[in-house]
DNA sequence: GCATACATACATTCATGTATGTATAAATCT
DNA sequence: AGATTTATACATACATGAATGTATGTATGC
């Protein structure tokens, strides 16, 4: 058999995507072969390499399927002009983990990415990076905080580089202990609690 | 020529060591093969298996050599009465970043197993559970949180769970940060003032 | 003389990539 | 509308290289 419908090779491929994300998040990116992805997705390699040309185009489908969310939300954060800039943080770093808690393979797909993936060369973290809202940049963050500080949010005398960094790290830390323990954090009580923990430490403590 | 002496055996040893550590931190290790790190250390494929049996006998042997050092500084932290709780936890942390600081091997081997290796299996994340201090754990950071509210240095109605999950995110991210921009946070400055800021929120904020 | 500390050579597996086959959906022609 | 053609969506088969493991050689320190 052969030749299915436009509809039906759709469905492959994402059956295809869907076996390389349970397999690299269990046994790592390097060590599952296109073999191991066909046959649990119930097709021959021949598939495999029809929709995809190679393992490294497939990860970076799965990574576009991180990315893409948050190229839309990027766009407030840039806005030179904001009323309440630490209001607005704080509703996007809780809304990112709200989608993780309602989307099970996006906490997949991160975790391939975050412990399953050796990154190479310079771009390594380059998905880090990006993964908290693209806020990751150190200067983008410390430019934004910058504008916290304009609106009197945070002390005159704050330190941005400092600033930056414990958000980063906090946020960074956080998500690695929700891929982990995704039941340990609920977006309801522990994670506003910590973001707001957070917040206050900037506003406060040095 | 072959059968150098002990000590010169010993030498190829850590030189195969120090190839496998460089060669893992930058190109990661399932992509970095023993021909490679042979050539590197100047020697051939033989010489290395003499060595170790395989591949992951030589991850291992990199392993014990970032967890060996807490094994010592664990037992203080299981002792059952101390009369500063927090500032033994203050300082632990901080002896580990200075540790980290003047041991530039050390970071490319925490390297190596937080973004260059991709394990597998239940046993993930065994080595960053034990990476900070083996309180990695929350259950034994919730028990020695437990001795600071007793000692008072921390209220009555502390939530030790989410404090736990709070400080090994924090510290985490810090980690991270510090191994991919270690000239970011100098051990005399910006550690103890961000580790300062995560107990001064521990202890205010919720 | 024997175990050591390698170097060299060989055999095997295994994942990849590509080439080819093929049945059928879809487009084109009449 | 039916017949023919063509591109599609795979399956199958094959060829290749690369990494591994092992076996063997060998010089030398002990």
């Amino acid at each position: 058999m052969a030749r299915r419908t436009k509809e039906d090779a759709l469905k492959t491929r994402e059956t295809i995507l869907d076996a390389a994300i349970d397999l690299f998040a269990s046994k790592g990116v390097s060590s599952t072969t296109l073999a191991n992805i066909a046959s649990q997705a119930g097709v021959t390699r021949g598939a495999v390499y029809w929709h995809f040309s190679n393992k490294e185009e497939l990860v970076e489908s799965l990574r576009d399927m991180v990315l893409e969310p948050f190229k839309t939300k990027q766009a407030a954060l840039d806005d030179p002009d904001l009323d309440d800039p630490m209001g607005l943080l704080f509703d996007t770093q809780l809304l990112f983990f709200k989608n993780l808690q309602k989307n099970k393979k996006l906490i997949k797909i991160l975790k391939i990415f975050l412990i399953k993936y050796e990154n190479s060369g310079d771009l390594e973290q380059v998905f880090v990076e990006k993964a908290s809202c693209h806020l990751h940049k150190i200067e983008k963050l410390e430019a934004f905080l910058k504008k916290a500080i304009d609106k009197k949010q945070l002390p005159e005398t704050f330190d941005t580089r400092m600033g930056a960094i414990a958000i980063i790290s906090f946020i960074d830390g956080l998500i690695h202990n929700y891929i982990l323990f995704p039941d340990t954090l609920s977006c309801k009580t522990e994670i506003p609690k910590l973001l707001r923990g957070l917040f206050n430490m900037l506003r406060t403590g040095l």
